[in-house]
DNA sequence: GTCACATTATGACTGTCAGTCATTCACAAC
DNA sequence: GTTGTGAATGACTGACAGTCATAATGTGAC
């Protein structure tokens, strides 16, 4: 029936407008000072409405979060289709996760504080939740191809278990990307201004770092031997 | 004057007091969950008595994640003093890093909290969160001065700025500790249990990643030696 | 057109809690 | 004992998350 097939799609208007309205308010005051009532007048319906798609702020910021992992993980997904080394794709991987975050500070915030919300139960049983869980599921499964391919085109080198390795690469980008997000915004580390850092090198430093780790033996030789020649 | 003294102890016992209570209550059913009242009961004191000690909320859990960077601290210095090559002092770091996590997970979900409350104003001009700060740069030092005795002992390559590379390492094994963490509480990555990996190990497969790069052109050579004679 | 039914929306209402402030208390100094 | 000062109190306020009885809207049958 086209009548059920509308009011889904209707439905799923009135989802997408709802979190485009909390992201405009959240984003602009921080999820501390947002209202669920601001939010409500920003997609020009009530509060109670809001509570018939989502079960709390809580989730509501959840939803945006997913969002931003969606696009996230879309972008990976390009990245992984193109046509380059494994190795290669792991720096591209990087890469892109680096300039999403700088693009997008407030999705990265969302990110962060889902993640400190680690065993607030309203969560667990969240289907907007398990999409978030899904995505960081895909992504990481990239980075493992990404391996393995590598290992195959010998690029990387395949005496490490891909999985684990993509673990070890994926959680330290992710730890450069919080000190390059934390770097941009409120009162936090000014130690690395005082260092005077640039962390836009950062994740290129780290790669020259576990470049060397991760290469072959013969690309180790080979690096070893070009740089001799300069 | 002894009396003014005495008030002073007074009053540090009493802010102690107040911190030890605020983490039996929030340890034992989260930030969000506990209550300014519940928190004065558990001190012996009344609720407006807490607010002559801490601005919010949300400053005196700043004060235990405070104190959890105290400890933490501690424990780096007394593995920066004892005598190892700078290569090795990298790695005790780390690790004490991590048990220090594994051990004390809720102050590093305090930790978390209070990075994630990045751009909320009150902390700004707080001294307890300058005193994190204080912190966060005091053992970012540790790492820097740990890498200078790597260089001048040979066991790291010094062609690495320290400072940058200190920020690198520091930040990478921050991801991994995240990881690490997140593992052990809440609904977060079933990735991991699907993929059975084993955490403990993370760490020390990034340093077997990243320990080539650092390691100087000898010791790489040293290393590979070794292996092909076993 | 209208009736019955179902689905969705509403906003007044409730309970809770962070944070305040006028008042009380404790104690030191003289 | 009196006075003065700074700390402690808890009733109070305002704000907000989340609920729920009621209203509105839409649909499909006849």
């Amino acid at each position: 029936m086209s009548t059920e097939e509308r009011k889904r799609r209707e439905k799923q208007q009135r989802y997408n407008r709802i979190v485009d309205a909390a992201e405009r308010v959240i984003f602009s005051k921080g999820i501390e000072q947002a209202t669920m009532q601001e939010i409500a007048h920003e997609a020009e319906l009530s509060k109670g409405t809001l509570y018939l798609y989502f079960r709390s702020k809580n989730e509501l910021y959840t939803a945006i979060a997913r969002r931003g992992s969606d696009t996230l993980n879309q972008r990976f997904a390009k990245v992984f289709a193109s046509d380059c080394s494994g190795l290669e794709l792991i720096r591209r991987i990087g890469e892109t996760y680096l300039d999403f975050v700088s693009e997008n500070p407030e999705y990265f915030k969302a990110f962060m504080y889902y993640e400190s919300m680690s065993e607030v139960d309203e969560l667990r049983e969240s289907e907007i939740a398990a999409g978030c869980e899904e995505n960081r599921r895909e992504a990481l499964s990239f980075m493992v191809r990404a391996l393995q391919i590598g290992m195959q085109d010998g690029t990387i080198d395949d005496s490490f278990d891909p999985r684990e390795l993509a673990i070890v690469l994926w959680s330290s980008t992710r730890g450069i990307t919080t000190i390059t997000h934390m770097k941009g915004v409120g009162h936090y580390f000014k130690v690395l201004d005082e260092m005077e850092i640039q962390v836009s090198s950062l994740f290129e430093n780290f790669l020259d770092l576990v470049g060397t780790g991760l290469a072959t033996e013969e690309a180790r030789m080979k690096k070893m031997t070009d740089s001799q020649k300069m």
